[in-house]
DNA sequence: CGTTGCATTGACCTACTTCAAGATTGGTGG
DNA sequence: CCACCAATCTTGAAGTAGGTCAATGCAACG
């Protein structure tokens, strides 16, 4: 069974595979926010009244599409989804990796269509809410304003790690560790994990030659700082990784 | 006289050059969009007790530094505005250039801390805005958090131009055309301008060497698509430079 | 004037790409 | 169980876009 687009909108909002129990989604970031700030059960339960648990997707399966009308922002609770766009000689361009707890959608709201596509790397489920609803929700709790405010902005200063003229030591080194700590962040391995993406997804990710990708993973495993078995991948020295990605990652 | 930092709010919000008068500001982008939206003289007059006009800021003047707490955003009223980081090899990196009727600063809502240095370019004067303010405010006029979202969205698939591993002719090409735009698009002239930054800050923007830059623009001269001296531009061949950034721009 | 900062130009160099050839894996069907 | 295939990954050799270095030009300013 493959999942509708993210564009389409359930009959029947509240009908998930939980039914209509309004069970905290531990995944999801907004109402993790709202718990934070004390919000009671009420408002709680509106959030939880706009919020769709969609999929599974399986790998290669379309989440959105470039310009498809834009309705819904997603978190994603397991798996890994990938965003690129076409160019117009007909080359695709990796835009980012999003993965559990991260939330796709939000470069959408200006053109109120999706600038890019989104494709499932692996078996992905998501999170899906109304922005209309959300946006209005939003004027009735400022907790979750700011939350939204927060996300939106943190994205804008993401392009850091492909914008930067780094070197493709630095460029690899830095994506590792960022993907490291961003598992770790949802208390998933961020010593031992698998890559999800190809070394091209990755290369053109880094705006790097595939092969430059495979060759840099050697020259981290001759250097005793990664395992590398295919996608299987192991952090032994996190000191040198961390030296390595310094400059990209500004620490 | 030189203004002072983003982040300090001056003692009377409403005292500005003006007095306090409640003069519609034709170059803020809040307002204009407020207006679009068919909101009454009360909401209007809520947004402007929120906004001061500061400057001006004079070539080199540091209107926030990277640390700095984050308390307002800026409309760009005249002038340019440059953002950049200092990495830990001591080097810059320029991350964006603002002009007229553009606002800088939202990426700093989620760090509640300015996350890079603007500095002024040449003469510039801001429309400054308290963002607690404006949040709160945006929780009674929805069409204000729309905007808000709107800006914020943006911004988030602004990273494109120099993101994409394009030729040094085609980020050039693509640089110069959409300061041409942006500046039309704020009636100003699109096809003679001055850059008021230097060949360094255009190349450590787009990640070139300023020799490369320089190179470019008397490739682009010669084939008879620009004239240039030294800083003055005047774009002779729009089309020919269009389809030099067409991959870039995705047109 | 000299000084200072920016821009240009040329000559050389290097990090990465491109091209081409295997190696490895997983899937599929006999 | 094995043969085959397609996709991915690896590795080597050669090419190139752009960087680096160094010298010079040129305008603004005291």
């Amino acid at each position: 069974m493959s999942s509708p687009r993210l564009g389409a909108s359930l009959p029947n909002p509240a009908a998930t595979d939980d039914g209509n129990e309004m069970r905290f989604c531990s995944t999801c970031a907004f109402s993790a926010a709202c718990l934070d700030q004390g919000y009671d059960k009420a408002a709680l339960g509106d959030l939880h009244c706009l919020v769709e648990h969609v999929g599974p997707y399986h790998e290669g399966d379309v989440i959105f599409r470039e310009g498809d009308p834009f309705t819904a922002i997603a978190a994603v609770r397991a798996g890994t989804v990938k965003t690129y766009v076409i160019d117009n000689h007909g080359d695709e361009h990796v835009l980012g990796f999003f993965l559990p707890g991260e939330v796709i959608g939000l470069n959408a709201i200006h053109p109120a269509r999706y600038p890019c596509n989104a494709v499932a790397m692996d078996t992905v489920a998501l999170c899906r809410f109304s922005f209309p609803q959300m946006a209005l929700l939003a004027t009735r709790m400022p907790g979750l304003q700011h939350q939204l405010f927060r996300l939106l902005s943190e994205d804008i200063g993401k392009a850091a790690l492909v914008a930067g003229d780094y070197s493709a030591d630095e460029r690899v080194s830095a994506f590792l560790l960022t993907v490291s700590r961003r598992l770790a962040a949802r208390g998933l391995s961020g010593r031992r994990f698998h890559l999800s993406m190809t070394r091209s997804d990755i290369g053109n990710y880094l705006r790097l030659a595939p092969e430059t990708v495979s060759r840099v993973l050697r020259r981290l495993q001759n250097d005793g700082i990664l395992a590398v078995e295919r996608r299987e991948l192991e952090i032994l020295d996190l000191d040198l990784l961390t030296a390595l990605a310094a400059s990209v990652l500004r620490e």
